[in-house]
DNA sequence: TCTCAATAAAGAAAATTTTTCTGTTAAATG
DNA sequence: CATTTAACAGAAAAATTTTCTTTATTGAGA
Protein backbone atom coordinates (compact mmCIF):
# COMPACT_ATOMS: atom_id res chain seq x y z
CA UNK A 1 0.00 0.00 0.00
CA UNK A 2 2.72 2.65 1.15
CA UNK A 3 6.01 2.96 -1.49
CA UNK A 4 9.04 2.50 0.65
CA UNK A 5 12.34 3.72 -0.41
CA UNK A 6 13.50 1.51 -2.76
CA UNK A 7 10.20 1.95 -4.88
CA UNK A 8 10.65 5.56 -4.69
CA UNK A 9 13.86 5.32 -6.51
CA UNK A 10 12.44 2.80 -9.13
CA UNK A 11 9.79 5.98 -9.74
CA UNK A 12 12.25 8.96 -9.47
CA UNK A 13 14.96 6.89 -11.85
CA UNK A 14 12.22 6.05 -14.81
CA UNK A 15 10.45 9.24 -14.97
CA UNK A 16 14.17 10.85 -15.84
CA UNK A 17 14.53 7.61 -18.18
CA UNK A 18 11.82 5.62 -19.25
CA UNK A 19 14.23 2.76 -21.28
CA UNK A 20 16.20 1.97 -18.65
CA UNK A 21 15.94 -2.10 -18.46
CA UNK A 22 15.40 -4.13 -15.12
CA UNK A 23 18.78 -5.19 -15.16
CA UNK A 24 20.23 -2.00 -15.00
CA UNK A 25 17.80 -0.25 -12.38
CA UNK A 26 18.68 -3.43 -10.23
CA UNK A 27 22.22 -3.25 -10.67
CA UNK A 28 21.97 0.35 -9.00
CA UNK A 29 20.31 -0.66 -6.48
CA UNK A 30 21.95 -3.71 -5.42
CA UNK A 31 18.75 -5.82 -5.84
CA UNK A 32 18.52 -8.84 -8.50
CA UNK A 33 16.11 -8.47 -11.50
CA UNK A 34 13.49 -10.22 -9.67
CA UNK A 35 12.06 -7.30 -7.12
CA UNK A 36 12.75 -4.65 -9.04
CA UNK A 37 10.58 -6.52 -11.92
CA UNK A 38 7.73 -7.32 -9.56
CA UNK A 39 7.88 -3.63 -7.61
CA UNK A 40 7.56 -1.89 -11.13
CA UNK A 41 4.75 -4.21 -12.06
CA UNK A 42 3.13 -2.97 -8.67
CA UNK A 43 4.32 1.03 -9.48
CA UNK A 44 2.29 0.37 -12.98
CA UNK A 45 -0.82 -1.42 -11.74
CA UNK A 46 -1.69 0.41 -9.08
CA UNK A 47 -1.03 3.26 -11.38
CA UNK A 48 1.64 5.25 -9.58
CA UNK A 49 3.55 4.82 -12.84
CA UNK A 50 0.30 6.72 -15.33
CA UNK A 51 2.19 5.69 -18.85
CA UNK A 52 5.67 5.93 -20.47
CA UNK A 53 6.09 8.07 -23.30
CA UNK A 54 8.33 9.22 -26.17
CA UNK A 55 9.15 12.93 -25.63
CA UNK A 56 9.16 14.82 -29.25
CA UNK A 57 11.18 18.15 -29.63
CA UNK A 58 8.67 20.01 -30.60
CA UNK A 59 11.07 23.15 -32.50
CA UNK A 60 12.76 20.29 -34.44
CA UNK A 61 9.01 19.48 -36.08
CA UNK A 62 8.48 23.22 -37.03
CA UNK A 63 6.17 23.64 -33.27
CA UNK A 64 7.82 27.47 -33.20
CA UNK A 65 5.11 28.70 -30.69
CA UNK A 66 4.46 27.70 -27.16
CA UNK A 67 2.28 30.31 -25.37
CA UNK A 68 -0.18 29.99 -22.30
CA UNK A 69 -3.96 31.37 -22.66
CA UNK A 70 -5.18 32.61 -19.63
CA UNK A 71 -9.73 31.87 -20.20
CA UNK A 72 -12.39 33.25 -18.30
CA UNK A 73 -15.68 32.66 -18.70
CA UNK A 74 -18.89 34.48 -19.13
CA UNK A 75 -20.81 32.22 -16.51
CA UNK A 76 -19.60 29.77 -13.53
CA UNK A 77 -22.55 27.32 -13.56
CA UNK A 78 -21.85 23.86 -14.00
CA UNK A 79 -23.21 23.24 -17.29
CA UNK A 80 -20.75 26.02 -18.44
CA UNK A 81 -17.99 24.79 -16.75
CA UNK A 82 -18.34 21.43 -18.19
CA UNK A 83 -19.05 22.40 -22.03
CA UNK A 84 -15.82 24.21 -22.04
CA UNK A 85 -13.90 21.09 -20.77
CA UNK A 86 -15.44 19.27 -23.14
CA UNK A 87 -14.69 21.04 -25.91
CA UNK A 88 -11.06 21.75 -24.78
CA UNK A 89 -10.40 18.12 -24.53
CA UNK A 90 -10.35 17.32 -28.11
CA UNK A 91 -8.53 20.41 -29.29
CA UNK A 92 -4.79 19.26 -30.19
CA UNK A 93 -2.70 22.43 -29.72
CA UNK A 94 -4.22 22.23 -26.04
CA UNK A 95 -1.46 20.54 -24.90
CA UNK A 96 -2.05 21.10 -21.20
CA UNK A 97 -5.52 22.76 -19.40
CA UNK A 98 -5.77 23.51 -16.01
CA UNK A 99 -8.99 24.91 -14.29
CA UNK A 100 -6.93 27.46 -12.07
CA UNK A 101 -8.34 29.07 -8.83
CA UNK A 102 -8.07 33.52 -8.90
CA UNK A 103 -9.03 35.74 -11.58
CA UNK A 104 -8.17 33.82 -14.95
CA UNK A 105 -11.08 30.08 -15.16
CA UNK A 106 -8.50 28.43 -17.25
CA UNK A 107 -4.86 28.11 -18.12
CA UNK A 108 -3.88 26.72 -21.57
CA UNK A 109 -0.67 25.56 -22.63
CA UNK A 110 -1.06 25.88 -26.55
CA UNK A 111 1.40 24.49 -29.04
CA UNK A 112 1.47 25.76 -32.97
CA UNK A 113 3.66 26.12 -36.08
CA UNK A 114 3.68 30.12 -36.14
CA UNK A 115 1.66 32.90 -35.12
CA UNK A 116 -0.35 32.85 -37.65
CA UNK A 117 -1.57 29.39 -36.40
CA UNK A 118 -1.73 30.43 -33.01
CA UNK A 119 -4.03 33.76 -34.52
CA UNK A 120 -6.62 31.22 -36.10
CA UNK A 121 -6.58 29.02 -32.87
CA UNK A 122 -7.60 31.92 -31.19
CA UNK A 123 -10.10 33.21 -33.14
CA UNK A 124 -11.58 30.18 -34.63
CA UNK A 125 -11.28 27.18 -31.92
CA UNK A 126 -11.18 29.53 -28.58
CA UNK A 127 -13.40 32.41 -29.47
CA UNK A 128 -16.39 30.54 -31.57
CA UNK A 129 -17.01 28.71 -27.80
CA UNK A 130 -20.21 29.57 -26.69
CA UNK A 131 -19.00 30.96 -23.29
CA UNK A 132 -16.15 32.20 -23.10
CA UNK A 133 -15.48 35.67 -22.10
CA UNK A 134 -12.23 36.66 -22.28
CA UNK A 135 -8.70 35.54 -23.94
CA UNK A 136 -5.26 36.54 -23.01
CA UNK A 137 -2.04 35.33 -24.31
CA UNK A 138 1.94 35.17 -22.62
CA UNK A 139 4.41 34.22 -25.28
CA UNK A 140 7.34 31.93 -24.51
CA UNK A 141 10.33 33.17 -25.60
CA UNK A 142 12.50 30.48 -24.39
CA UNK A 143 12.39 27.05 -22.35
CA UNK A 144 14.75 27.55 -19.49
CA UNK A 145 13.25 24.18 -17.78
CA UNK A 146 11.02 21.23 -18.97
CA UNK A 147 10.99 18.87 -16.44
CA UNK A 148 8.06 16.05 -16.69
CA UNK A 149 9.32 14.62 -13.77
CA UNK A 150 7.88 15.30 -9.98
CA UNK A 151 10.18 16.14 -7.60
CA UNK A 152 10.59 12.85 -5.28
CA UNK A 153 12.23 12.92 -2.11
CA UNK A 154 14.57 10.35 -1.58
CA UNK A 155 15.92 10.29 2.16
CA UNK A 156 19.57 8.95 2.53
CA UNK B 1 16.58 15.22 -43.37
CA UNK B 2 13.22 15.71 -43.69
CA UNK B 3 10.60 13.33 -41.99
CA UNK B 4 8.37 11.33 -44.38
CA UNK B 5 4.55 10.35 -43.41
CA UNK B 6 6.01 7.01 -41.75
CA UNK B 7 8.42 9.08 -39.85
CA UNK B 8 5.50 11.50 -38.35
CA UNK B 9 2.94 8.34 -37.47
CA UNK B 10 5.99 6.47 -35.80
CA UNK B 11 6.53 9.94 -33.88
CA UNK B 12 2.83 10.64 -32.72
CA UNK B 13 2.39 6.91 -31.66
CA UNK B 14 5.77 6.93 -29.47
CA UNK B 15 4.63 10.21 -27.83
CA UNK B 16 1.06 8.41 -27.10
CA UNK B 17 2.89 5.02 -25.73
CA UNK B 18 6.78 4.92 -25.63
CA UNK B 19 6.53 1.14 -24.41
CA UNK B 20 5.08 0.25 -28.08
CA UNK B 21 7.29 -2.70 -29.30
CA UNK B 22 8.51 -2.73 -32.81
CA UNK B 23 5.65 -5.63 -33.67
CA UNK B 24 3.55 -3.22 -32.76
CA UNK B 25 4.57 -0.25 -34.64
CA UNK B 26 4.84 -2.21 -38.03
CA UNK B 27 1.95 -4.57 -37.68
CA UNK B 28 -0.24 -0.88 -36.81
CA UNK B 29 1.51 0.83 -40.37
CA UNK B 30 1.47 -2.04 -42.87
CA UNK B 31 6.04 -2.53 -42.65
CA UNK B 32 8.36 -5.12 -41.32
CA UNK B 33 10.49 -4.47 -38.45
CA UNK B 34 13.12 -3.57 -39.93
CA UNK B 35 12.28 0.05 -41.12
CA UNK B 36 10.78 0.51 -38.10
CA UNK B 37 13.43 -0.11 -36.14
CA UNK B 38 15.51 1.82 -38.65
CA UNK B 39 13.82 4.65 -38.96
CA UNK B 40 13.30 5.03 -34.31
CA UNK B 41 17.03 4.85 -34.09
CA UNK B 42 17.35 8.04 -37.08
CA UNK B 43 14.55 9.63 -34.64
CA UNK B 44 16.45 9.32 -31.39
CA UNK B 45 20.09 9.76 -33.16
CA UNK B 46 18.71 13.35 -34.51
CA UNK B 47 16.72 13.94 -31.47
CA UNK B 48 13.46 14.41 -32.95
CA UNK B 49 12.93 11.98 -29.61
CA UNK B 50 14.27 13.98 -26.75
CA UNK B 51 14.39 11.12 -24.18
CA UNK B 52 11.72 8.49 -22.90
CA UNK B 53 10.36 9.11 -19.27
CA UNK B 54 7.85 7.59 -17.30
CA UNK B 55 4.67 9.70 -16.22
CA UNK B 56 4.43 9.74 -12.51
CA UNK B 57 0.95 10.55 -10.83
CA UNK B 58 1.61 13.37 -8.68
CA UNK B 59 -0.98 13.35 -6.41
CA UNK B 60 -0.74 9.45 -5.74
CA UNK B 61 3.07 9.92 -4.35
CA UNK B 62 1.37 13.44 -1.96
CA UNK B 63 2.50 16.43 -4.17
CA UNK B 64 -1.28 17.97 -3.94
CA UNK B 65 -0.34 21.02 -4.83
CA UNK B 66 0.46 22.34 -8.41
CA UNK B 67 0.84 26.44 -9.31
CA UNK B 68 2.29 28.60 -11.84
CA UNK B 69 4.59 31.16 -10.96
CA UNK B 70 5.10 34.52 -12.51
CA UNK B 71 8.62 35.98 -11.38
CA UNK B 72 9.57 39.76 -12.62
CA UNK B 73 13.01 40.80 -12.09
CA UNK B 74 14.62 44.18 -10.87
CA UNK B 75 16.76 44.13 -13.50
CA UNK B 76 16.97 42.61 -17.32
CA UNK B 77 20.73 42.99 -17.62
CA UNK B 78 22.63 39.82 -18.79
CA UNK B 79 23.73 38.57 -16.18
CA UNK B 80 21.28 39.03 -13.70
CA UNK B 81 18.92 37.06 -16.24
CA UNK B 82 21.71 34.62 -16.74
CA UNK B 83 22.01 34.62 -12.81
CA UNK B 84 18.45 33.15 -12.52
CA UNK B 85 18.54 30.89 -14.72
CA UNK B 86 21.06 29.19 -13.52
CA UNK B 87 19.67 29.25 -10.00
CA UNK B 88 15.99 28.40 -11.22
CA UNK B 89 17.09 24.60 -13.04
CA UNK B 90 18.60 22.77 -9.62
CA UNK B 91 15.28 23.77 -7.68
CA UNK B 92 13.44 20.13 -8.18
CA UNK B 93 10.34 21.98 -7.17
CA UNK B 94 10.12 23.72 -10.44
CA UNK B 95 9.12 21.38 -13.45
CA UNK B 96 8.96 23.58 -15.83
CA UNK B 97 10.56 27.38 -16.32
CA UNK B 98 10.12 29.75 -19.34
CA UNK B 99 11.03 33.16 -20.15
CA UNK B 100 8.10 35.58 -21.47
CA UNK B 101 7.13 37.75 -23.59
CA UNK B 102 5.37 40.57 -22.19
CA UNK B 103 4.29 41.44 -18.67
CA UNK B 104 6.45 38.99 -16.42
CA UNK B 105 9.82 38.14 -17.31
CA UNK B 106 9.62 34.11 -15.94
CA UNK B 107 6.66 32.08 -15.92
CA UNK B 108 7.46 28.80 -13.44
CA UNK B 109 5.66 25.43 -13.20
CA UNK B 110 6.00 24.34 -9.46
CA UNK B 111 4.69 21.01 -7.56
CA UNK B 112 4.49 20.85 -3.93
CA UNK B 113 3.36 18.82 -1.20
CA UNK B 114 1.07 21.34 0.44
CA UNK B 115 0.44 25.01 0.84
CA UNK B 116 3.25 25.05 3.90
CA UNK B 117 5.60 23.71 1.44
CA UNK B 118 4.37 26.16 -1.52
CA UNK B 119 4.99 29.21 0.61
CA UNK B 120 8.39 27.28 1.86
CA UNK B 121 9.25 27.51 -1.57
CA UNK B 122 8.45 31.03 -2.19
CA UNK B 123 9.81 32.70 0.55
CA UNK B 124 12.80 30.21 1.02
CA UNK B 125 13.63 30.32 -2.90
CA UNK B 126 12.44 32.30 -4.69
CA UNK B 127 12.51 35.70 -2.63
CA UNK B 128 16.15 34.60 -1.80
CA UNK B 129 17.63 35.12 -5.28
CA UNK B 130 19.34 39.03 -5.65
CA UNK B 131 17.46 40.00 -8.34
CA UNK B 132 14.08 39.14 -7.83
CA UNK B 133 11.42 42.24 -7.86
CA UNK B 134 8.29 40.49 -7.65
CA UNK B 135 6.55 36.76 -7.81
CA UNK B 136 2.70 36.29 -7.88
CA UNK B 137 1.25 32.36 -7.74
CA UNK B 138 -1.59 31.44 -9.65
CA UNK B 139 -2.54 27.37 -7.82
CA UNK B 140 -4.08 24.93 -10.16
CA UNK B 141 -7.53 23.54 -8.69
CA UNK B 142 -7.61 20.86 -11.28
CA UNK B 143 -6.27 18.96 -14.57
CA UNK B 144 -8.15 18.91 -17.66
CA UNK B 145 -6.03 17.99 -19.30
CA UNK B 146 -2.21 17.21 -19.07
CA UNK B 147 -0.69 16.32 -22.64
CA UNK B 148 3.00 15.65 -23.30
CA UNK B 149 2.55 15.00 -26.79
CA UNK B 150 2.92 17.97 -29.55
CA UNK B 151 0.50 17.96 -31.89
CA UNK B 152 1.58 16.13 -34.99
CA UNK B 153 -0.90 16.46 -38.68
CA UNK B 154 -0.84 13.49 -40.35
CA UNK B 155 -2.23 13.87 -43.53
CA UNK B 156 -4.54 11.40 -45.09
C1' DT C 1 17.20 1.44 -72.91
C1' DC C 2 20.54 -0.36 -69.98
C1' DT C 3 23.53 -0.25 -66.09
C1' DC C 4 24.83 1.27 -61.79
C1' DA C 5 24.17 3.23 -57.38
C1' DA C 6 21.33 4.41 -53.68
C1' DT C 7 17.31 3.77 -50.84
C1' DA C 8 13.83 1.21 -48.50
C1' DA C 9 12.22 -2.82 -46.94
C1' DA C 10 11.99 -7.93 -45.81
C1' DG C 11 13.52 -11.99 -43.38
C1' DA C 12 16.30 -14.52 -40.39
C1' DA C 13 19.78 -15.12 -36.80
C1' DA C 14 22.03 -13.37 -32.63
C1' DA C 15 21.93 -10.79 -28.48
C1' DT C 16 19.41 -8.85 -24.92
C1' DT C 17 15.46 -8.11 -22.15
C1' DT C 18 11.17 -9.33 -20.09
C1' DT C 19 8.44 -12.61 -17.88
C1' DT C 20 7.57 -16.77 -15.42
C1' DC C 21 8.70 -20.21 -12.18
C1' DT C 22 11.00 -22.37 -8.28
C1' DG C 23 13.45 -22.10 -4.21
C1' DT C 24 15.76 -19.60 -0.32
C1' DT C 25 16.23 -16.31 3.37
C1' DA C 26 14.61 -13.36 6.87
C1' DA C 27 11.34 -11.22 9.55
C1' DA C 28 7.14 -11.49 12.05
C1' DT C 29 3.44 -13.74 14.45
C1' DG C 30 1.16 -16.89 17.41
C1' DC D 1 10.02 -22.32 19.03
C1' DA D 2 7.40 -23.47 15.05
C1' DT D 3 5.03 -21.49 11.21
C1' DT D 4 3.54 -18.26 8.04
C1' DT D 5 4.43 -14.53 4.98
C1' DA D 6 7.01 -11.22 2.36
C1' DA D 7 11.03 -10.11 -0.19
C1' DC D 8 14.58 -11.62 -2.82
C1' DA D 9 17.76 -14.66 -5.77
C1' DG D 10 18.61 -17.54 -9.71
C1' DA D 11 17.51 -19.90 -13.74
C1' DA D 12 14.57 -21.10 -17.66
C1' DA D 13 11.21 -19.64 -21.12
C1' DA D 14 9.20 -16.19 -23.98
C1' DA D 15 9.45 -12.02 -26.27
C1' DT D 16 11.87 -8.08 -28.02
C1' DT D 17 15.75 -5.61 -29.82
C1' DT D 18 19.62 -5.52 -32.69
C1' DT D 19 22.49 -7.05 -36.36
C1' DC D 20 23.26 -8.98 -40.76
C1' DT D 21 22.19 -10.50 -45.36
C1' DT D 22 19.24 -10.28 -49.25
C1' DT D 23 15.63 -8.45 -52.31
C1' DA D 24 12.89 -4.71 -54.61
C1' DT D 25 12.48 -0.28 -56.35
C1' DT D 26 13.82 4.06 -57.99
C1' DG D 27 16.50 7.51 -60.27
C1' DA D 28 20.68 9.21 -62.70
C1' DG D 29 23.76 8.96 -66.26
C1' DA D 30 26.00 6.51 -70.20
Amino acid sequence: MKLDLTDLRILNALQQNGKLTMKELAGSMGLSITPVYERIKYLEKQKYIKKYVALVDRKKIGKEILAFASVTLTSHQRPMIEQFEKEVLPLKEVMECYHMAGVMDYLLKVCVDDMDAYQRFVVNKLAVMENIAQVHSWFILDDIKTDTSVPIHIPD
